[in-house]
DNA sequence: CGGATTTAAGAAAACGTTTTCTCAAGCATA
DNA sequence: TATGCTTGAGAAAACGTTTTCTTAAATCCG
């Protein structure tokens, strides 16, 4: 039965039925050895009949630390993002740490308020997507001496540390893939470049890949789409309108493949006899589209749980973990095959 | 430029270049009309050129305005949920107020755990998925005086206010609109009813939806499953084991739903003609599957929305939302058709 | 057994704001 | 001109913890 009191009960209540100090009552709560068993277990009786709940801000206040990490990901709509913050959630919460989640939107300014009203409420590391930020958001956290750390890339800049994959060699990887099927005239569907360099990193990667190859500018055609099912759609049919012949087409992202298949199927275009398709993340849709989709799978869900590792980690140890590359894998299914002979 | 020295600037810092007490500077930062023109105009630009961010913990500490809100959902996994919380941050970031967002696992007694976690960093409202809950929690949150509402569900009760829609209609209309195609044996694939009322109302819903147009028990089978795409395969495989004559079965989602058509094609069982299935939640998938999945809307994002508008909504005023019906549309596509003509 | 060292616990300061209280100045009214 | 009222601004208390500084008691060692 909680108190009668319709007061909120605070450290000092406990402290009084428990018969002792305030400043015993706070070492018991912060697991500091220096106090003796029985004290200890009176403090804790105590505050378990008062159902005694710490108050977080005043902690924070004093002792710096809040116990807060924060992550700004461009939105929650996209399974992408989702299951990286679902693993970094449930790795944060193992360590009794919150998170308080923003988006941005793709947009950097955005990015930049949110991060300014992370810094507010005291978070005390920023979880970021990809690399590319205002220069004002970094000098914001840097200030604030805020740890801060890159997903979805694999390079740590300054005092960021990066944990994630390397786009470009996936790019890279998606252009072998495809060459080595026999194709020759190439597609891509890339997300918006602007401000996203993962996008930016994986066109430049299946360009530069393909002109390793020996494949020419001219036998490759690249429009850009947002991350949904329309904008792949038209996306496709785009594509196709000013590239008639290209064979295969590599899309930046599943859900874009998804709507870019859709297209094809509504024009009778047989994939993966008339045209290879693949995507990129490997998220569940990948597998319920007819052919299901070959892709490059992201290890989004690690990356969230190890970006967690790295908040909860002191920061003495960090540097540690300054820079993790992950595998990206190639998932073969049914939506690429061999070039038509011609 | 940022200051020079390297410690952390604060409102005294402000004030002290404005050449005013921190109370002024205080006022107005908090838009305290109680303050000269010249005044606020001197603060305002002391406090850019200073790149001044207030420290929430200590304006918490004081005002016991932390302008935090939290939420637990069950998963992020699943979209429906990632889509809600989307809604509900996006409006709570117009108001300035960030949100600690937590996930319980489908778990009551981690929910309780969580909200014990929300009610420490002083969340003002915490947004909770369905109407059931431990007592534990509820107390918890009714003894610190935090407002709390359920979404996914329309019933308000106690303190708590609801914004969502009838499950139990939802699942009546799905029993309505199957047997209007002419069928008479049904199946279902619930999720999993246990510590979940959300999915214990679709399928009571359903099973009286059913009975009142008198199919009987004999004429009806169920089974549950988790909501991922493996979980509803095998479950229909389940149930077409037990039930091998059933000609339509509703999902408790299309996840569900989705893994249900897979196992159909995999079996040559021909969907609608053999079988008719239809999902719940109107998720972007229900329209990638062959053929597109006829399905209930949930007005995810909506709830989200109207989530935060509640919680931006100051204490006073609040009790005029206190429950907020949405409507449940039935979205006709081609998982479903008329029933064999036997 | 006495002095030095360790240990356990309390008193009080501190964290960075907001808010209450107080007061001075300006203004209108009589 | 004196009185009362309004307005703008400062001084200081307060929010609920943690932490530093002290001190009293307990332990050790020669």
């Amino acid at each position: 039965m909680p108190s009668p009191s319709s007061e909120k009960t605070k450290l000092v209540d406990v402290a009084k039925r428990a018969g002792c100090s305030p400043a015993t009552v706070s070492r018991v709560l912060n697991n500091n050895p220096k106090v003796g068993r029985n004290e200890r277990e009176r403090v804790l009786k105590a505050a378990a009949e008062l159902g005694y709940v710490p108050n977080g801000s005043a902690r924070a206040l004093r002792s710096t630390r809040s116990r807060l990490v924060g992550t700004i990901i461009p939105t929650l709509d996209h399974a992408i993002y989702a299951i990286m913050v679902s693993g970094l959630q449930a790795r944060l919460a193992e360590g009794g740490v919150s998170l308080i989640m923003n988006t941005s939107s793709y947009d950097l300014n955005m990015e930049y308020e949110q991060a300014r009203l992370l810094v507010e409420r005291g978070v005390e590391t920023v979880v970021l997507v990809g690399s590319e930020h205002k220069s004002e958001t970094i000098e914001l956290l840097q200030r604030d001496r805020i740890g801060y750390v890159f997903t979805y890339t694999c390079h740590a800049t300054g005092d960021a540390a990066a944990i994630g994959f390397d786009n470009k060699k996936a790019g890279v990887t998606a252009a072998n893939y495809l060459h080595s099927l026999g194709h020759r005239t190439f597609g891509m569907i890339a997300g918006i470049t602007n401000g996203n360099d993962r996008a930016r990193e994986r066109r430049d990667g299946f360009l530069a890949g393909l002109a390793s190859l020996g494949i020419g500018k001219e036998s490759i055609g690249v429009v850009e789409a947002r991350y949904d099912l329309g904008s792949g759609k038209q996306a496709m049919q785009a594509l196709l309108q000013l590239y008639p012949d290209l064979t295969a087409v590599f899309c930046g992202s599943d859900i874009i493949a998804a709507g870019a298949l859709k297209y094809c199927q509504s024009r009778g275009i047989r994939v993966p006899e008339d045209l290879s398709i693949i995507g990129f993340d490997n998220l569940e849709i990948a597998t319920l589209t007819s052919p299901e989709l070959t892709t490059l799978e992201v290890p989004a869900r690690e990356m969230g749980t190890l970006a967690g590792e790295y908040a909860l980690t002191g920061p003495e140890e960090r540097h540690l973990m300054r820079e993790r590359e992950l595998d990206v894998r190639l998932i073969v299914r049914s939506s690429s095959g061999a070039a038509k002979s011609v």
